[in-house]
RNA sequence: GGCCCCAUCGUCUAGCCCGGUCUAGGACAUCUCCCUUUCACGGAGAGGACAGGGGUUCAAAUCCCCUUGGGGUCACCA
């Protein structure tokens, strides 16, 4: 039989690294054993499901390369004989399967209300009992059951287990084996007609042919319903094996609330009661402030961190690429939590990963997620590409997330731009983030006082606006504006009247021209800024320096 | 709390299944020095782990037990 993998989202956000991660090697799974990689659709939830999200899951896999051969048609992607692929269009066929649980007398009618259902699980609480169904419905007569569908009343469809212990053969973490005891009768279809989680996962792995199940390790558990489910429903057993979660630093689990928490912390440490204005409308923001498990939506939130000046921890994959990190290294770094090829090999691609991935050298252990590491190996694979290749995929990174600054510096200076970056960045956001005196109107530039400024510009005789007061004349003799053209009227300078010391002379035109301490390479910058900004800017911080200072 | 799983440098991990080749290897981070017009990059070096306790054995990071610690799960969410 073909070997077949699936990845299975709930489309209720953006494809997460952990979730990319399970695609990532369920893919790779699949492909390197010249099988089938099937995406699936669970929007099996209506409240929480949105058409939006699945097109985010299926940009987002597309952006980090992993293709699906089956599954949501997109961009040529997907098809398949299995379909269709999002859960929410298969009730029919699930319901055909309920009633064959249901003729077996495998499955029963229950009508408690989810308050009923609460009551019981506090009382048990209270009596200090782990809560199992109590199997009352299972009591009442058929015609009781009948009258009660015929009028209406809400009921659910719970699974009637057999009561034996379940043993659970897992690729990575072995066998466990979970007591009968633990394991209720769990409902199966919702009050609402939709199947749960459980039993739609079990129905479709079988009709789509799902020969490996690769997915996170908090539902380990959850298989052995999957493995009674099978069991009553006459299906095969897929293989099982299950990934070790991916968490923060501090060991908690990575989630989207980590993005509410940072920006709650930044709140309060600016101590703002009132939105900033035209960011979140006031009552959001009220409910927002008042209740720790209310949730910006993503759009909001980015815009508060923005008007905060706060970076928002990446938590999704979009988050990455926002950030400008490269696919390429995202989805080597995300192999590497969790897994390892075996000897000291770190740096690979998706085509080793496909030829080299096995679930039984899967860790066992949750991994924290090293946003260090990650930048170290983008940091190296930025610096490491063909400038051709990292000047384009800047530029596409600059239209997509910094399009008024593209405008600004036009085709060459961003060209020139990032001639001077490359070298010197972590990531293709870099170029953008740092650089943006490029892009202010010289008049409108302003200087950061600190001492190490102060100290630059005003530091003893010659001090760095003395320098620059000579430099103005050397600068705009220059005739040929290029690095190399400025350089060979600055170093003589420099040899001349700062002790051949070029820092004495770069620092100040640093600071000059950009407003703080930070810029790439002098010459580059000023060749990239023109004459005329360079002039201007030289002549402003002159004046700002030395009329605060007297 | 019940149940299940796990445990090697700060972090990701190699080694564990098939005990000796492990004075435990690599990577990121850290520290020192070098390079340097800033920030980075780069180069050289250093420190840093088998959770604890019992066994088994000539020999244990590797096998067994206990303790401790961590994670997952106990929904009409997935």
């Amino acid at each position: 039989m073909r070997i077949a993998t699936r990845f299975a989202p709930s489309p209720s956000g953006h494809l997460h690294v952990g979730g990319a991660r399970t695609a990532l090697f369920c893919w790779a799974f699949a492909k390197g054993r010249d099988g089938t990689f099937i995406l699936r659709i669970e929007d099996t939830d209506q409240k929480r499901s949105s058409d939006a999200a699945s097109i985010g899951f299926a940009k987002d896999l597309h952006w980090l390369g992993i293709l699906w051969d089956e599954g949501p048609q997109w961009q040529g992607v997907g098809g398949g004989p299995h379909g269709p692929y999002f859960q929410s269009e298969r009730l029919a066929i699930y319901n055909h399967h309920l009633q064959r649980l249901l003729d077996a007398g495998h499955a029963y009618y229950a009508f408690e209300t989810g308050e009923e259902l609460d009551a019981k699980r506090k009382a048990s609480a209270a009596a200090g009992k782990p809560y199992r169904y109590d199997r009352a419905a299972l009591a009442l007569q058929p015609d009781e059951v009948a009258s009660k569908l015929a009028a209406g009343v809400p009921a659910v469809i719970r699974l009637k287990c057999p009561g034996h212990d379940v043993t659970i053969k897992d690729e990575v973490l072995g066998e466990a084996t979970i007591p009968a005891t633990e394991i209720d009768d769990f409902v199966i279809r919702k009050a609402d007609g939709f199947p749960t989680y459980h039993f739609a996962v079990v129905v479709d792995d079988e009709l789509m042919q799902v020969t490996h199940v690769l997915r996170a390790q908090e539902h380990f558990t959850n298989t052995a319903k999957h493995m009674l489910l099978q069991d009553a429903l006459g299906f095969r057993r897929p293989a099982y094996a299950h990934l070790p979660i991916i968490c923060n630093p501090d060991g908690s689990k990575m989630s989207k609330r980590d993005k509410d928490k940072a920006l709650r912390k930044a709140v309060a440490e600016r101590k703002l009661t009132e939105p900033p204005t035209g960011i979140v409308d006031p009552g959001a923001w009220g409910a927002w402030l008042g209740d720790k498990n209310v949730q910006l939506d993503l759009e909001t939130g980015q815009r508060l961190a923005d008007a905060l000046g706060i970076t928002l921890p990446e938590i999704n994959v979009d988050d990455f690429k926002r950030s400008g990190y490269l696919p390429e290294v995202l989805i080597n770094f995300l192999a590497l939590n969790g897994w390892s090829p075996g000897n000291d090999i770190e740096k690979f691609d998706l085509e080793f990963l496909r030829t080299s991935f096995d679930p039984r050298r899967v860790v066992k252990t949750p991994a924290k997620f090293d946003r260090v590491k990650l930048l170290s190996f983008n940091c190296d694979a930025i610096t490491g590409m063909p400038h051709e290749e990292f000047l384009r995929r800047a530029i596409a990174h600059g239209r997509s997330y910094h399009p008024a600054f593209m405008d600004r510096m036009g085709e060459q200076g961003i060209a020139m731009l990032a001639k001077a970056s490359q070298e010197r960045s972590k990531t293709l956001d870099d170029m953008f983030r740092g650089n943006r005196f490029f892009v202010v109107a010289d008049d409108a530039l302003t200087w950061e006082r600190s001492k190490n400024t102060d100290k630059a510009m005003l530091g003893e005789a010659p001090s760095g606006c003395d320098h620059l007061r000579a430099l103005l004349p050397v600068l705009g003799g220059v005739t040929e504006w290029t690095s190399t053209g400025i350089e060979a009227a600055v170093k003589p300078y420099a040899e001349a009247h700062a002790a051949g010391q070029l820092g004495k002379a770069a620092q100040p035109l640093r600071i000059a021209v950009s407003g703080g301490t930070v810029s790439p390479p002098i010459f580059d910058t000023l060749a990239i800024l023109g004459k005329a900004s360079t002039l201007r800017r030289i002549e402003r911080a002159i004046a700002a320096f030395t009329a605060t200072s007297a």
